[in-house]
This record gives structure tokens, C-alpha cells and sequence, in this order.
DNA sequence: GTCTATAGTACGATAGAC
DNA sequence: GTCTATCGTACTATAGAC
């Protein structure tokens, strides 16, 4: 698996930390994840981690911090590339599942519901930057009157959240085939729920 | 809250743990829920705990097979009393709706996503008969030829899939309104995704 | 900024009386 | 079957040398 955090703002110490917080975090969790655990896997020292970040827990907060913004660059390139709904409902849908099957730790942590049992403070996971981007690419769809008005989350639930339910099980291990084949019939039938005909 | 346990099999003993359990692990999660937590919450003593359960791991299992077999029973239930699969679809989609409404923890824990984690080898929740009972009724709409044909998992997380992400979000606290007053418009979506029209 | 060594704590689980 | 008391362990976080 090819390394997937990139942020110049971050020291080396910083990112190999994160790295291997991503790869134990989703592997073992949180809870059963140690800090001997990262000090194993990183090869940097207990002092080092602690110099890094205050304690545990915010490594969790730094790394989900990051990925949020990482996938929200790459969501508002996809942006730039796709004026109409229909083909940034496509190409959001493309990413999330190329990058589930490309990096499967990064979705698995993102979509992992339980951040609120080690990050109680942060806010949940739908109210970030992107799944509200995601929302947002309906609510254009819906004022463009190529979806039928209906309540936003309903929308939003019927289709980001049908292609998010086959990634998890792709994350899960429930698909015969590899996720990306499964582009195409899912974007198609998920859209099909809200589209005007 | 009501209590939502019930099971003949399980001394008094056992429920109260359980139920305290089922309170405590959504609240706080498993890990940070201790021993001394529950014997606190539910007034039984450590010593009585680990007479009924063998170990903490043990009392998540147990809680897990409990509401899994009292799910599956009120599943059954509804299938007796509606045969076509839109009916069906429906009523099991309201089921699991109004148990959202009346009893958030059950699904809180159903549907948190990483039980892996402290029942590692308990099999996905996806794989359990409440999840197969849903996909069930998605086959059977296909080869009454009242949905169309497709790949199974795609249409499950299209039509119920797209239900249980209004679900979470409801958990999560970012809907609007009361989560059944949604049943209809949500139902009709996601249905709307798979149907022969 | 990096390391090793360790302090301090809280927990899971058990022992053993009733 | 229920309880209190406690053992042993493993962890987070810090101290302090380089």
C-alpha cells in the first residue's frame, strides 16, 4: 500500500507517526493500539511521539484532521473538472470507491462510526467539510430541477449513502468482485432514486 | 428509556448486566467503559459479573446475540404478516425506523461499525441473518420481477442501504425533524432506486 | 529534537468468605 | 450465587540525559 498522507505543514516524525497510527488504528483500533505499538511500527521513540503531539489521543485527532483535508483538495479538483450533477454525483462516487480499493485504511478510518468514543470532542464525522460537499452537489441538482425536490438529507441518504453502504461492505469483505467494478451499476441505481425521468 | 432486553434464557443477573452494558458501551464504548463502570451503573457486583459472564469480551458477545436473535424474531414476525416484497421492504424499513426512535442505543450498537474491534472473532454484522433477511427480500423482488435484475449487493445497499444511512444520520443527531416522519419519503426513494417502473 | 528508563495509575480478573 | 478485597499487569505519560 502506497503511502497516502502528504502535508508539507508536518514533520517527518509527524507523518511517519500518523502513517503507522493509520495502519494500527484501523487494524487493531484505537483502544488496543499502544503507544509501544507505534513506537514498533514507526521506529520513532516514545520521547519523540510525546514531542510531537500532546498525547494519544490528538495523533487521532491530527491524522483524521488531515485526511479530511487531503480528500476535500481531492474533492474540490473533482469539483473544478465537473460542472453537472449528474457527473460530480459520478466522478465523488468514483473517487470514494477507487480510493477505498486503492487505500482502504484511509476510507475504513473515515467511515469507522466510532470517532466520537476517542475524539468525544470533535464533531461527527457527516458534518465535515466533505459529506457536506456531498450534500452540496444535490442541493445544485435539486435547483437545477434534474433531481426531484425532496428533503436534502432524504436525498443525500438515497444516494451518496447507497454508494457509501456497498463500500463498506466492499471494506467488509461482502463482494464477490473488486469494488471499481461495481461503478457503474451502483452510481446508475443510486441516482436513479432521485432523478426526475 | 424502556428496557429493551428480554430473553428466559438470561438470569436477572445477567439482563442487569446486560442492560447496563448496552447503556454504558454506547455511551462511553467499550474500552472506556470498566468493570467498576458497570458495577456501579447496574448494581451488581464485579465478583457476580464475572460469575455470569467469563470475561468483559464475553458480556459484548452475549449482548450482541441477545438483541440479534430478539431483532431477528421481530423481523420474522413482520415477514408472517406481509408477503409481497414491497410490503415487506416497507415494514421492516419502518420497523428498524422506529426502533431508531425508540430505542437509539439498540441500533447505536447495532450499527456501529467496529465491533471487530473489541469482538474480533464475532463475523461482520453484515454477514448476521437480521442483515440477511433484508438482502432476502431484495431477491425475492427480483425474481418476482417487481424490481429490476441486478447484483444483489448493489440493490440492497441502493434500497436498504440508502434507509439505514437516514438512520445513522438520525443517531447522529442532523436530522430535522423526528426520524418516522421521514418513513415515507425515505421508503419511496430508495425503493424508487430498484423498481421496475 | 531524539532517546531510554521509569513513575504512577487504573484496569481486568481472581481469591475466598459468606 | 453474591460479595469485598486485592493481585498482577500493562499502559499512558514524564523525566532527564544526550
Amino acid at each position: 500500500m502506497k503511502p497516502y498522507l502528504v502535508n508539507p505543514k508536518l514533520s517527518k516524525t509527524q507523518i511517519k507517526t500518523l502513517e503507522s497510527a493509520l495502519s494500527l488504528f484501523v487494524e487493531k483500533g484505537f483502544f488496543k493500539t499502544s503507544i509501544p505499538d507505534l513506537v514498533e511500527h514507526s521506529g520513532v521513540s516514545t520521547g519523540s511521539i510525546y514531542h510531537a503531539f500532546k498525547d494519544k489521543q490528538s495523533i487521532a485527532e491530527s491524522l483524521m484532521e488531515t485526511l479530511l483535508e487531503q480528500i476535500n483538495r481531492e474533492q474540490q479538483e473533482i469539483l473544478a473538472n465537473n460542472a453537472d450533477s449528474w457527473s460530480r454525483f459520478y466522478e465523488l462516487s468514483k473517487w470514494m470507491i477507487n480510493t477505498s480499493d486503492r487505500h482502504p485504511q484511509v476510507m475504513r478510518f473515515i467511515f469507522n462510526g466510532q470517532h466520537k468514543e476517542f475524539m468525544p470532542e470533535l464533531p461527527p464525522i457527516c458534518s465535515s467539510q466533505p459529506f457536506l460537499t456531498l450534500r452540496k452537489v444535490i442541493q445544485q441538482g435539486m435547483d437545477e430541477k434534474v433531481l426531484i425536490k425532496m428533503d436534502l438529507m432524504v436525498a443525500a441518504s438515497s444516494s451518496f449513502g447507497g454508494v457509501m453502504r456497498l463500500i463498506q461492505l466492499g471494506l467488509d469483505n461482502m463482494l464477490d468482485d473488486p469494488l471499481p467494478s461495481y461503478l457503474d451499476s451502483i452510481t446508475d441505481t443510486c441516482w436513479r432514486s432521485i432523478a426526475q425521468q
